[in-house]
DNA sequence: GCGAAAACTGCAAGCGCTTGCATCAAGTTT
DNA sequence: AAACTTGATGCAAGCGCTTGCAGTTTTCGC
């Protein structure tokens, strides 16, 4: 090889005697290929310093061993933790993993999408259900595995939580305690279906209970701590406060409790607060809060073994539903009687 | 074209009476191209929905337009912040991000290295100074332009941030409220150069008014909110219990809170505590952390813009250091005065 | 020991783009 | 009007791999 330039197959060809293609076998199908040689390419390859280029491999292959994947933002432990274990185990197939955010904003990833298909990713994870046409016809035309995560669609593969049932399993649990002016704070609803979803579990809960969840409880935020607590004061301040609030994500309870606290007013005894995500936060704010569990690193992990199924050729949709549960901590309460009746 | 297929260069420039490498001057170098030739390969390609493959496009120029990027873990606040705004910021520029972690474990470097390498990144962002040699050796051969956050080191560009410093802020501040007896919960000391730094920093700043810390007042501990709880019962537990607590990160000072108040501890009567890193979380703990604000956004961001700097040519290299700053609130106090002396 | 299957390996044609060089028409200069 | 620029385009040679097909050598079965 000329000096200073990487090596190409073909030096490694040269230095060990055979063929460029056999070469190509030893590093991709050794068992198509003599044990001998296989050793000798070896030796060559590693004395080279060699390893194939990957544009050359995915142009000539058709197969880039990339993934996408679309997220609303990596500033949000939910889906950092989710990218976590979704990377770490394409790694361990042999894939890379490229991430693009839209910042919550539907419009933007048709555009996310081109670049990434231009881009020739093998597969591609996105978040939710939610889908501007436009990107839908990408995705039709792209012809490659695609799993939704968090929502399901029927079109496509999916790694899907149960957000309604979280929802519901937030606000049954306040209504078991008593509570009867419930209060949500949520993200914003037209671009999150996540989100909307869990609030229909709430007012699901509530109408089971013969209670209405009107909108002006409904409390859209920035999902930030700061979030939480202008919602919180937004319901403090109602005409009738709420004597309890589920968030849509633990984020903004948290943010909630701290309103709360900096308010003085005694969590749980006269507020109740119910998060969903069961975040590392929550077993330790205080007081800890009592949340819907979601398996969010689960996700990321078996978001990636569907994409890996798909591409070993598996021809059915896959839809892997994993399972949300209650957890029970101290920022919920019985609500106090107020009278003797 | 053929049907069902994407269209390639070749189609387009029928479609559009031109040769391939006219299509291919329109889309990249377009003042290079009559305005009208411009327009109809531009209506062809449209027409066509075409878009470039860029496997071809990488082999042909040697350019991927990928940039790679290892952190320690996406599951933390500010790697996950960090990457945020790099992405953005790349994406701006056209660039995609792929991205991978190490989980703390400098021996898995090397083999990610090749494997974005190999993928063929057109240049790397790291976490840290801390490299083995073979990784070194690894970024030595590959050519492309690496940049360097948190940490600087003299062959590379960097985005740092004087960890040193923001140790020295931190335990100064306890100094000056006259604590005297300090204690450091960190992160793995032998992994982690930034912590190993902001130790430093912490300890020269109780040289500098005569007193030492020792090493027993130093705890390891994993980056979690448990970490910094299981660091500050050690701390409690020791002889002399320090009346100050300075945290390696946010996170771990998060968890020292928690543990003082499940302790029933009052802060910062009892026990000062402050962290490192100001993230969104230290406004609104209770009590809110003083902390030392790091500019972890920014340095994303920047690390985007100097890798753009250099990949647009610029020769020398790149060092920007960005400030630290101290952000007083309620987790310290001074020393309540034990006796009239 | 012979024919056929099996196991390897090489040939060569791409994969879809970029780009140095040549070409050619249309100005500019002198 | 000859000699040059200048601007726009085309030609064609790759970039470094993969892979269908064909050729060669081994290995078996009998």
């Amino acid at each position: 090889m000329a000096s200073g330039l990487r090596p190409t197959l073909m030096d490694v060809a040269k230095l060990s005697g055979v063929s460029a293609a056999t070469v190509s076998r030893a590093l991709t199908r050794p068992d198509m290929v003599n044990r001998m040689t296989l050793e000798r390419v070896g030796k060559a390859a590693e004395t080279l310093g060699y390893f194939p280029a990957g544009a050359a491999r995915a142009l000539a292959s058709g197969k880039s061993r990339v993934i996408g994947a679309i997220v609303p933002t990596l500033d949000n432990a939910i889906f950092a933790r989710a990218l976590q274990t979704l990377q770490g185990e394409l790694a361990a197939s042999g894939y890379q993993l490229i991430v693009a955010s839209n910042d919550y904003n539907p419009g933007a990833e048709a555009a996310i999408l081109r670049a990434l298909l231009a881009q020739g990713v093998d597969g591609l994870v996105l978040v939710g259900a939610d889908r501007s046409p436009e990107a839908l016809a990408i995705l039709a035309r792209a012809n490659i595995p695609v799993v939704l995560t968090w929502c399901a669609h029927p079109e496509f593969d999916a790694v899907t939580v149960d957000n309604h049932r979280a929802g519901w399993l937030a606000a049954r649990h306040l209504i078991e305690l008593g509570h009867r002016q419930i209060g949500v704070i949520t993200g914003a609803l037209t671009v999150n279906d996540r989100q909307r979803q869990r609030v229909a579990g709430i007012r699901a809960a509530l109408d089971d209970s013969g209670q209405v969840l009107p909108e002006s409880s409904v409390m859209q935020q920035p999902f930030t701590l700061a979030g939480g607590r202008s919602g919180c004061a937004a319901l403090l301040s109602m005409h009738t406060p709420p004597t309890a609030i589920v968030c849509g994500i633990d984020i903004l309870a948290v943010g909630c409790l701290a309103e709360a606290h900096a308010r003085g007013m005694n969590i749980p005894d006269e507020l109740s607060v119910v998060g969903i995500d069961n975040l590392d936060m929550a077993a330790h704010v205080s007081p800890s809060l009592t949340t819907v569990h979601v398996p969010t690193a689960r996700i990321g992990e078996v978001a990636a073994q569907t994409l890996m199924r798909r591409l070993d050729g598996w021809g059915a949709r896959i839809v892997v539903d994993l399972p949300v549960e209650l957890v029970v901590r101290q920022s919920t309460r019985r609500l106090p009687e107020k009278n003797g009746g």
